[in-house]
DNA sequence: TAAATTAGCGTACAAATGTACGCTCAACTT
DNA sequence: AAGTTGAGCGTACATTTGTACGCTAATTTA
């Protein structure tokens, strides 16, 4: 890659990161202006359209990012999930450790997740149905479910621990390890009733 | 009530009523500027002031009252259940109706539990934690459940019903057909797991 | 080496925003 | 009847925003 191409994408880097350390609890990314993005990163505001064509396309650039690196995180911890123990258990505890150490990633899922750019839920919702089917695949296989069992097993669990996940950005540390406790004990009571479900269904036909 | 009084809780709901109406699935409440509020309300921006101290405010008051127009609609809905059949079904039915006929009470909701101000969001929270320990106490009752148990219970349930209502916003009528019997069988799912984790607890003991 | 490309800059402008200030005049109080 | 109050208005202003336009200088291509 040329000397120029180089610059080029580490300016877009620097939008980037730029954009992902100004949000907070306080600050959501359809808050940021892009002068204020363009001023975290270094450069000139008329710059900013060397590299994207507005904001959203910022936006949906960082869902896509996001995304990726969460599920590559929760990747690297089912591997040690093979290794024994409670599944669950430990998907919550990586779940947890991954959102302490991605804080932000975490906001803007979530709170684009309910925002006002289709193009934005959109993007979000793809994300979720990534863990959505990997997981439903999963306990297809597994626990050897009816795929459509699987999908609302699926589904409910996702949906639980990304809520879990919003609580806890506004948690202490502390307050966080009780959260974790009770969300396993909600998963377990999914998991439980859909393998009760399943087995009134088979017994009937 | 004198004249004047009279006159000026007219003009607050017509702030209050200004805002609900510009909600959409494109415009979000912290999108909206005062002077659009006074201006759909028919007031100059100036004269705001005179009801609320800023737009937070305002935002604040609308998350009231929309929680409590819900709660008051489902409490109703709760009432046609007592004549008999599935409370999970009549529940799920009341749900999708009353989220139809108020969406932008729900947007805001929803939006704003993930949002950026900390007083909106345990506002919202607390309109939450409404229907929760309601519901809690009902279980409780209802089937016997452990306190705690019981509470982990209701909110799984509480969770995923205002999940699919946010994704219900999204879809046409003929599609919430779909997701409302998914959501059925994804909350039979947390009843039935909880009953079998609480009869394993008893024989344990 | 000469020409073409392009990342980044500075200037500029129209639009919109929140809100300070002071006025008016109808409703209320005394 | 006289005086007080306050809801609503218009004017005004500083601030911030997105983005159009044209320039520069370094890199790339020919």
């Amino acid at each position: 890659m040329g000397v120029r191409a180089q610059q080029k994408e580490k300016t877009r880097r620097a939008l980037v990161d730029a954009a992902f350390n100004q949000l907070s609890a306080e600050r959501s990314f359809s808050s940021l202006s892009l002068r204020e993005v363009a001023r975290e990163a270094g450069i000139a505001p008329t710059s900013f359209y060397r590299h994207f064509k507005d904001m959203n396309e910022l936006g949906l650039t960082m869902v896509d990012e996001g995304g990726l690196t969460l599920r590559q995180m929760m990747r690297k911890g089912r591997q040690r999930a093979e290794a024994g123990g409670s599944v669950i258990r430990i998907s919550v505890d990586t779940f947890i450790e991954v959102l302490e150490s991605n804080p932000n990633v975490f906001r803007i899922l979530l709170h684009e997740r309910s925002g006002t750019s289709a193009a934005f839920r959109a993007a979000v919702e793809r994300e979720i149905e990534h863990f959505i089917s990997e997981l439903a695949h999963y306990t297809e296989a597994q626990a050897n479910r009816t795929p459509d069992l699987a999908r609302a097993q699926a589904e409910a669990l996702v949906i639980l621990v990304f809520n879990a996940g919003a609580s806890a950005l506004d948690l202490k540390r502390s307050e966080r390890k009780a959260l974790a406790d009770q969300l396993v004990l909600q998963l377990r009571m999914v998991a439980t009733g859909a393998e009760a479900l399943q087995q009134k269904m088979e017994n009937r036909s």
